[in-house]
DNA sequence: TTAATTATTATACACATGTATATATATTTG
DNA sequence: CAAATATATATACATGTGTATAATAATTAA
């Protein structure tokens, strides 16, 4: 592959016109477009599975799979790989709904650990392709792949990490290193998460269990060394 | 790429001859090898790095990294994904070498922690390509590499798990599930593995402390943990 | 030596890929 | 309507791939 040098002149963003015009641009003189960026998302999205991971997918498989001619694909990405991050990144709107949602049933006394696993895994279902794309590459492929997806995972643990800390406040609780706390749950949960993806439903809830318990041991081991620090 | 059908007839391994002999078989009659399958090993190694993974290597790019024609290929391996799964199962061998010398130190009273995180880095040095490729496949590309790293990581958490409570009991400690201690310990140490692999080595020491501090709140919860039920 | 056996290579084929170029088609604006 | 223009397609090409088939070279057994 010794491609992909000479595409710059091809993804121009469409030119605003010379004649200075106040009226806001419609965006549009010429034909309408009959495919949609979100149809190359779904697209994409039905290819990658279990085998099939983002990074092998080519720009003619897709092409194919959304019905139009591969040339029609660069109407709308550069690359693949632009269609790739801006995969992953969609799939961070996910996550933050997660986040969300299992703040708000903290905030009504169930307990954040269970909400957070419970929700995740809800989400896993309900929105399979996009998160398990995340779950998928976070080791893998292209420096840049990764550092998308740690993206959404900063963002994530960012989240928990304010919940903790509030909710330990709550109970005068203090958590030794939150930051790490919040780093640690986060990555045993996205590990539950990608390793449920390819289980059947009926074997989730044990793993889910597991990581429960895990995670329980950091938060109640985060408040005990905090509490030996500061004697 | 449909492939990989009709392949089975040439990975046919040497047939004994007809005439059955006692003398133990020198296994060798005609030319003698000229290319090993360890130097197809390394030919891989030297191409798998941060831009590209074991699930993206071409069998014509290996042979032409081993300098070989792409059929000799054939001789050694009936499949990149054979040469790949091979390779996965070596990196275990350096996986035992480090339980075993962290096992050792372990006994000589340096921490069980800072002794396991020290030697996993300084293997990830020395044996670079090979404990990397555990750590980037992990959780991608054909179920089948996957399968073959969970195997890797159980033996490590298998060991993990028995040195854990060996230890614990010389203290007069008791552990809450110490299953899920190596369980979730050993996804925390390869989760840093991976992270750090592509780190300027003087970032690592900090990942590296960081990691160390979580699994001393996951050791220290577990402790709690267990006190607690006990009562 | 000669015959047998095996490892390696050379050649070739069908197919997939990314993308350059040219053309057709639909839509908006004047 | 016609001109302009954004969108999509058709065709084509160079290159990469896995692998079938046949030939060559090296080694051992007879």
């Amino acid at each position: 592959m010794t491609q992909s040098s000479l595409s710059q002149n091809l993804n121009d963003t469409p030119r605003q016109q010379d004649v200075i015009e106040i009226k806001t641009a419609t965006r549009s003189v010429g034909r309408k477009a009959t495919i949609t960026k979100e149809e190359l998302f779904q697209a994409a999205l039905n290819l990658i599975g279990p085998q099939k991971s983002i990074a092998s997918l080519s720009l003619r498989e897709v092409a194919r799979e959304a019905g139009i001619a591969p040339n029609s694909f660069y109407r709308h990405f550069k690359d693949i790989d632009e269609l790739a991050i801006s995969l992953i990144d969609r799939a961070g709107i996910v996550l933050r709904k997660i986040i969300r949602q299992a703040r708000l049933r903290a905030s009504l006394q169930e307990s954040i650990i269970r909400s957070s696993v419970d929700i995740f895994l809800q989400q896993l279902d309900a929105d399979e392709g996009n998160l398990s794309l995340l779950l998928r590459e976070g080791f893998t492929g292209s420096t840049s792949y990764k550092a998308a997806v740690d993206r959404q995972l900063n963002f994530f643990q960012q989240e928990l990490q304010e919940d903790l800390i509030r909710l330990e406040r709550l109970n005068n609780n203090h958590l030794y290193h939150p930051e790490l706390v919040a780093k640690a749950i986060t990555q045993l949960v996205f590990h539950m998460g990608a390793k449920v993806i390819d289980l059947p439903i009926n074997q989730r809830a044990e793993v889910a269990e597991q990581t429960m318990i895990m995670i329980r041991m950091i938060l109640e081991g985060a408040r005990h060394l905090d509490e030996a620090k500061i004697r």
